[in-house]
DNA sequence: GCAGAGCTGTTACAATGTAACGATTCATTT
DNA sequence: AAATGAATCGTTACATTGTAACAGCTCTGC
């Protein structure tokens, strides 16, 4: 067991970032704060300060563009699913993944290969927590 | 607008000790400790303190019976749920709520009357974010 | 070349996550 | 009854996350 695909726990507004970025490609602070404000209030300094913190965490990758900062994900949106999933089907719902799965089928945030993808993960590691 | 039922944001960990005391009542530090040991793995007093922050926020009640602290919770299951399953819908799956709330069905933790009033508390409230 | 605008790094503070520790209480043993 | 031991309680602490202000730097347009 290599450990390597032991998921990050990402948090709320962890996720939030990530899905603008996993929407749009690779976007500076400024573009995915924009896009953010629909959804959660942060100030410009807040979704900063994220993002820079996502980078030192190895969530996000960045590099400078025309004197801009250009932040791209590091992690694909089905390993990002893994745990949202896991907790809700777990905990939430106590059901098997299967089940909640089928819901993205409906979703137009989610491809089919992303969806694909996800279930392979999640039959994969049924439980990969515990490995430190 | 009474502002009266704008639902706490429960984090992973208070969603967690609510649930074991949604479903067994009310329960002591120990108890709830114990019960959640096989999912999450706190030391005791991190139970502990997580529970007392709680009783402060008042999301738990907690009265002394025969020395020992009994604990229980102060929102309803269906309204601990509200925002997970709005989060979920919202923004991981982009769909509407009926569609989460189906899964529901299947799920064994969640009673037919719960989802009922789930599916009320979502229909009433479906911005509730914005007033202070 | 100066005034804004926007970006960047730095710093700060509150809430949450995680936990150890010493004091207290209650039951058991001697 | 005093001592021992187990479990609880309150207190305290430290790291991470959430939220944000601020001051300096760099273009860009006058």
């Amino acid at each position: 067991m290599t450990s390597e695909n032991v998921f990050p726990d990402l948090s709320k507004a962890e996720y939030d970032i990530l899905s603008v970025l996993w929407q749009n490609g690779q976007q500076s602070v400024r573009e995915v704060h924009d896009q953010l404000s629909e959804t959660n209030k942060w100030a410009y300094s807040t979704t900063k300060t994220m993002m820079d913190r996502m980078v030192k965490k190895e969530l996000l990758a960045r590099e400078s563009f025309h004197g801009v900062f250009i932040y791209k994900p590091l992690i694909s949106k089905p390993v990002g699913l893994v745990k949202m999933v896991k907790y809700f089907a777990d905990r939430v719902l106590e059901l098997d993944y299967g089940s909640v799965i089928a819901l993205f089928a409906r979703s137009k945030l989610v491809s089919a290969e992303e969806i694909e993808e996800l279930s392979r993960l999640l039959a994969e590691n049924p439980e990969d927590e515990e490995n430190e």
